[in-house]
DNA sequence: GTCTCTGCAAATCGTTTGCACGTTT
DNA sequence: AAACGTGCAAACGATTTGCAGAGAC
């Protein structure tokens, strides 16, 4: 039904690709953002590899961030009224976005009339995304809504 | 090439019409809103409207956008690292965002198989929003980007 | 050795909130 | 009269920044 995301990512090799530098900290984040395929704060990020950097700050986590979405791999959502979630984007895709519970599941292989649209523009296209907001299965069913609320999505 | 906004709304008609208190600063929040047909910052409405109502206050104009949002007729755009954009939402629409200016651009009319995704995830849809980012007509073209910088976009 | 990244603290800035008062219903 | 909106100032919270020291190249 989905293309899993079970391709692997070599951190190292992804910043060197892109002419960035290699530090613990980096290859810490990136590992992190691969494994969970998820969308993750830079809180959430903070709080996932703190133990291995006791010194680490939020700070870096944001730079590091803004490092990557300068690269282009990787991309910021701003759903809600929350905070930003920082997704890994190497293989594109969209976003359907519950509105009740916050969840963000990921959706690959649609076709979209992107390059009509852009000529007929005259719009000279680097990314494009399609968001869905609406009741993910599990809020349609009247599940309360704790359930997913502090989960990682 | 693409539709334009001149559909006239009636502010009174429509606070009306969802149930919303009327009053002078709602009702020229509107009217600013649909004369522009445009992507205003809650700064810019405050600024725009100012002048009318001596004693206005930000808070207001957020007060209100958010009041407007819950009822479903405005929408929120967050795009790049800068305040949300509020834009009339009454005929469904998608945006062309260019990444050097901040230009935001409308289009209409897109087929998209989105009852296809939904069904597949069995998520229930609200609203959808395709976002094209890139560079705009005007920005591919080596102008300078502080042509637009300041434009109401 | 140079340049960049990291970590800390403080600053920034968009947005929200509490409360007293005014307006709409 | 009751309910809600407005305006003010203060609070909030996510994100950014300046700077000194550490690490990558």
């Amino acid at each position: 039904m989905e293309l899993s995301r079970d391709y692997s990512i070599d951190p190292v090799l992804l910043l060197k690709e892109y002419g960035l530098r290699i530090t613990p900290q980096r290859i810490s984040i990136l590992s992190h953002m691969n494994q969970y395929k998820m969308h993750l704060t830079a809180e959430q990020i903070y709080h996932a590899i703190k133990d291995e950097f006791p010194s680490l700050s939020v700070a870096t986590v944001y730079n590091t961030l803004k490092a990557f979405i300068d690269a282009g791999f990787v991309k910021e959502l701003r759903v809600g009224d929350h905070a930003s979630k920082f997704d890994l984007n190497l293989i594109p895709h969209h976003h359907l976005v519950c509105e009740k519970c916050g969840h963000i599941e990921d959706f690959h292989f649609i076709d979209l009339p992107i390059d009509k649209i852009a000529n007929m523009h005259n719009f000279h296209v680097r990314h494009y995304h399609l968001e869905i907001n609406g009741l993910c299965a599990n809020c349609q069913e009247g599940h309360p809504s704790y359930i997913h609320q502090n989960q990682i999505s």
